[in-house]
DNA sequence: GATAATCTTTTTCATAATGTGAACAGAGAA
DNA sequence: TTCTCTGTTCACATTATGAAAAAGATTATC
């Protein structure tokens, strides 16, 4: 995998690696929502609880909130309004979420049977935007268990590693760390660094347990119009169904394809 | 249309109506990430037009909206990050917008040959949640026109106003005014009063061209399981195809049964 | 049903933290 | 070069904060 140098015409910041100052009361009001979206609505004692500053102050922050319609407030306890989400959907119409790439992803999964995702490459994470999974009972997007991956134990991301310049692969590392997520994870940075080396001459990156136990998954990144990577795709499953020489050898052509596709895709939005 | 009095054992702020503090650090960041949505991205030098305070203050917002993962920065613009839309997706959960509710009003459009929606009541005003219009081409949802509308010249708004406290309306009407948006508009306070008392005898408001010219509907409120309102139903189109004795004696039954049908989807989500 | 207890929210106010803008510096582009 | 745009520095003044108290509101207890 050629690291992919972008000339710096195209520059996006690996991580918001901010030199200046940051505000403080808005990171507080950020929290705050944070919470409770994740929480699903908390009461002022809930969050006084979690959050290291006053009850009064966090009325402060809970009212501006409010007052911003980022919130509602039912029977003492607030929620995320449902503005939010309309703000969210409207945030996505920036992104290759549409009908197209969907398509692309489940003709994946059929086609070589496992579980095929596409992520978007952002903040030196992977987000989840669609993925599927052939085994499953209707077909359609279940409910995703996890929204947002690291890059040092996932096919995609190592991929995207792969290509980065050495460089901004330490930013990121920097930033995330190398989190042990299963037995096989590596959390050595020397380590990761020779297993990167390694895709110097494939064309893909192979996760072989590290995400999780008896889980075996392939993945490329996915560029946009102007070299940058948006993305990744991959496609796996149980190492029981998977030998890496299977994956490799039948997989990866699937894979590309894909990646291709939606690449193509990509170019159409412009 | 009998007044929902909901014996203050759900107690849902008309409006955010905060008398308590307000942080403008929190204020100013969400407004310029409001301003970037909105804008579909924007730079330092356009926002210094859009807001008032200083370049240098509005870096520092700038690098905490980067550095919470609110915004992506490329090539010197900053847009929303792809996490926004994920964050939104999960306050989606929250509200009835799965595909059962899609599957009603579809249905209502079908039945009536019309534009049928259906819209969430949060802060005084009505949101888009899904919409649908029959005369489309390929039937499938369209990029919606507009995500919030008033509620004093909208079938559904109307309707609510009609089932609320005098004391709420003000409220609502004393935050968002009457504005102007069709000659038809009821922009007298009095008037609009006048008109929600007729409706005490009926089950539905009606909107004769007070949206948009040539535009008349009638819409229903949906109650949540404690009996608040939690948004409405509409159905219409042009007035050349509907008369208003017709939308009243052909239309309204099948507006009825949709928003029994939505209600009786919120009463198995519990 | 009355009283107590708990929780939420708004006050006030003194203090300290922190956001702000003017000027400055740096990076491209013309 | 000069111009334009972006981002940082720093002194100052705005403003967020927390403690305490008190008022509402709700729930628990007798």
């Amino acid at each position: 995998m050629k690291k992919i140098i972008i000339d710096r015409e195209y520059d996006t910041d690996m991580i918001g690696n901010v030199t200046g100052r940051r505000l403080k009361t808005t990171e507080a009001s950020l929290e705050i929502l944070r919470l409770i979206l994740e929480h699903d609505g908390l009461t002022l004692n809930e969050l006084d609880g979690m959050v290291d500053s006053s009850k009064s102050s966090i009325c402060s922050h809970l009212n501006t909130l409010l007052d911003s319609r980022y919130l509602i407030k039912e029977n003492g306890t607030y929620y995320v309004s449902f503005r939010l989400a309309l703000l969210g959907e409207r945030a996505r119409h920036r992104y290759p979420t549409g009908e197209d790439v969907r398509e692309i992803i489940d003709r994946l999964a059929r086609a070589t049977g496992q579980e095929a995702n596409f992520t978007i490459f952002e903040h030196g994470r992977l987000l989840a935007c669609y993925g599927t999974s052939a085994d499953e009972n209707a077909g359609e997007s279940s409910v995703r268990y996890r929204s947002e991956y690291h890059l040092h134990n996932t096919a995609a991301g190592k991929a995207i590693l792969g290509e980065l310049e050495r460089g901004d692969v330490e930013a990121i590392l920097d930033h995330w760390g190398l989190p042990r997520e299963s037995e096989e994870t590596i959390t050595d940075r020397d380590r990761l660094f020779e297993v990167l080396d390694e895709y110097e001459s494939k064309d893909y990156a192979v996760v072989d347990e590290e995400f999780a136990p008896g889980l075996v998954a392939i993945g490329v990144p996915v560029h946009g119009v102007d070299g940058e990577i948006v993305g990744g795709v991959s496609v796996g499953g149980p190492k029981y169904q998977n030998s890496l020489t299977k994956l490799e050898r039948e997989l990866a052509e699937h894979l590309f394809t894909a990646a291709n596709e939606i690449e193509s895709v990509l170019r159409e939005e412009v």
